[in-house]
DNA sequence: CTGCTTGCAAAGTGTTTGCAGGCCC
DNA sequence: GGGCCTGCAAACACTTTGCAAGCAG
């Protein structure tokens, strides 16, 4: 609870709220999977949250995280990353309106796997220019941007 | 035999050399394949590719498809695209080196499911700026880029 | 002939769904 | 107490793998 970086402090409970205002319950279930979100900085795929929140509440099953998930996502409180060919990852959405940085554009490595965070201004000429272009709003932090990253290039001789 | 468009032409017999150049060998599965990739615009999944083929060769297997196109791909004569949570996609590589336009990277609506194909300098500036600041390289069309398409954001009144 | 490739089946992920019972409101 | 949510198991979609037989070189 140290008051440092969190303007955007008590999320869970806020996610609480917005499930009672939505009229949807809140189970022990939801409540697992929400707090094992706001405790991580990594991004956890399903199977992984369902691990992290058998601890809190013993019992809540992969099944059961899915559709948490999925509601949770529904709801704008949540959000998903699609990863080159792995399970997809989940994290928090930041609730705070002023706060809306969208988060970082993830890049991974085909090679090694190694996913890198990065800003998400990095992907903004692509974003205005889509937009422009096509009218496509690009969500940027929706699915994992491939290639190779400097390590394994320096291994493999490829271009 | 339209000399039109193809500088390229005749990729499956080029590709066959190929395949033989590098000791592997040269199998109705593998060309059947490739004939499928050769004769189509869109991007077709191992499944699809398999239906395809068993028209060529009669009784070629899913696992035989994944296994060539796994061949095929380490050869560099095929890529895949790894589209929003559903099955990768795969397309032959341009074999041609003075045509290495590296094709087009995809944008997909993650509403309708819909691919939209975009000319790869709309991610040059995001391949130069990952490269500069992180000496990744990028592969634009590895991945679809997820966002919402202009019906579909009409349809729906999110933000 | 040698052994890489295939066909088949089965297992392995990741995710969804039908159903009966349980818990939130 | 009504009905949304859960647990369970089973199904589903996609992909990989072990093994014996087949065909390319």
């Amino acid at each position: 609870m140290d008051d440092a970086d969190n303007t955007l402090e008590a999320r869970v409970p806020a996610a609480l709220d917005m499930l009672r205002q939505r009229g949807e319950r809140v189970t022990k279930a939801r409540r697992a999977v929400l707090e094992v979100l706001d405790g991580t900085e990594d991004h956890l795929n399903a199977d992984e949250i369902a691990g992290q929140a058998s601890t809190k509440a013993p019992g809540v099953h992969r099944a059961t995280v899915y559709r948490a998930l999925s509601t949770l996502r529904e709801l704008g409180l949540v959000s998903h990353t699609h990863v080159g060919g792995a399970a997809t990852v989940y994290h928090l959405t930041f609730l705070e309106p002023g706060r809306q940085r969208g988060g970082h554009a993830h890049v991974q490595c085909t090679t090694c796997s190694r996913v890198i965070d990065v800003p998400s201004d990095v992907l903004d000429p692509l974003t205005t220019r889509l937009q422009r272009d096509l009218d496509f709003r690009l969500e940027p932090q929706h699915a994992a941007l491939l290639g190779i990253c400097a390590a394994c290039r320096a291994t493999q001789p490829m271009t």
